[in-house]
DNA sequence: TCGTGGAGCAACATTACCTCA
DNA sequence: CCTGAGGTAATGTTGCTCCAC
C-alpha cells in the first residue's frame, strides 16, 4: 500500500484534537459491538482480519447483495444485520466481499442524519443501525465514506474557486500592465503629457507627495505561492464569507 | 507524576464490486 | 454480450487520544 508521508497534514488533523464524539459509554457500546471478537489482539493487523472475516460472514451469509436490492423492500426485509449477532456463515469460504447496496430509504435515513452531525457517538451509532437493519460498522463505515466525499467534492469546489481567483487576477494584471504602458507613453511624450490633467484615478500619497501608483508599484502582483494552491493555505487573503461551500450533499 | 501498552476512532488511500451508458 | 467509467461499500494503514496500570 502506497501512503504519502504527509498524510497527516492535513485539515482533519488538528479537527481530531476535539474529540466530539468521545463517550464514557464507548466502551461497553464497542464491547457489544465486537462481541465475540473480543480476543486481546496483539496487533492492529489481526484485530481487522478478524473484523474483517466477521464483516465477510455478515455480507454473505445476509444474502444483503446486490441481486435482491429492488426498490421496494421494506427496511425490515433487510435481515443482515438483524444478524448483528449471528454470523450466518454464508460464503466465507471464497473470501470474495458481497457488496451489499445501501436500499433508498436506507441511505436517504443516512443522509439526513449526516445533515445534523457528520460524525456519530457510539450510542448514536448503534441507534442508527439498529433503526435501519445494518450492523454499527456498516454505519461508521458509511459516515467516513461520506465524510470523504464530502471533503472532496469540498476540495473540487475550492479549487474551481481558486481557478476562477487566478484567472480574475491575471486579467487585472494584463490591464493593469497595459496601463503602465501607456502611462510610459505619455511619459515619453512630454508634450502631451504637459498638457494633460493628471489621471483621476491616481491618487497622492500623502507623506511622500508622490503618487501611491508609481510605476514600480504596478509590477505584476505576485501570489504568496506560483499555484494558487501553494503551501500556504491559499485561504489565507480570502474573507470567510467569500469562500464557496460545496452544495448540500 | 510519568511512561507504556492496549483499545477505539477518524482520516486517508486503496481495493473490489456493482451499475449503467 | 462486452466494456470502460463512475459510484460506493469495504478494507488496510496510520496516527491520535484516552485510560488503566
Amino acid at each position: 500500500m502506497f501512503q504519502s508521508s504527509e498524510r497527516n497534514v492535513d485539515v482533519g488533523s488538528f479537527l481530531r484534537g476535539i474529540d466530539v464524539n468521545r463517550d464514557p459509554s464507548r466502551a461497553v457500546v464497542d464491547v457489544e459491538e465486537d462481541a465475540g471478537v473480543s480476543s486481546p489482539n496483539s496487533t492492529v493487523s489481526s484485530v481487522m482480519s478478524e473484523k474483517r472475516s466477521e464483516r465477510e460472514l455478515v455480507a454473505a451469509g445476509g444474502g444483503r447483495v446486490v441481486e435482491d436490492n429492488d426498490a421496494g423492500r421494506s427496511l425490515s426485509s433487510l435481515d443482515g444485520c438483524g444478524s448483528e449477532d449471528e454470523d450466518g456463515g454464508g460464503n466465507g469460504d471464497d473470501g470474495s466481499r458481497k457488496k451489499l447496496r445501501l436500499s433508498k430509504e436506507q441511505a436517504l435515513v443516512l443522509e439526513e442524519t449526516f445533515k445534523q452531525h457528520n460524525t456519530l457517538n457510539p450510542k448514536q451509532k448503534m441507534a442508527l443501525a439498529k433503526q435501519l437493519n445494518l450492523r454499527t460498522r456498516q454505519v461508521e463505515v458509511w459516515f467516513q465514506n461520506r465524510r470523504a466525499r464530502t471533503k472532496l467534492k469540498q476540495t473540487e469546489v475550492d479549487c474551481e474557486y481558486l481557478k476562477r481567483c487566478c484567472e480574475n487576477l491575471t486579467d487585472e494584471n494584463r490591464r493593469l500592465q497595459k496601463e503602465v504602458s501607456e502611462l510610459r507613453a505619455l511619459k515619453l511624450s512630454p508634450h502631451l503629457y504637459n498638457h494633460m490633467k493628471p489621471p483621476t484615478t491616481l491618487t497622492m500619497c500623502p507623506s511622500c507627495e508622490r503618487t501611491s501608483s508609481s510605476l514600480s508599484s504596478v509590477a505584476p502582483p505576485v501570489m504568496a505561492s506560483s499555484s494558487p494552491m501553494g503551501s500556504m493555505s491559499p485561504w489565507a487573503a480570502i474573507p470567510l464569507q467569500q469562500r464557496p461551500a460545496a452544495g448540500s450533499h
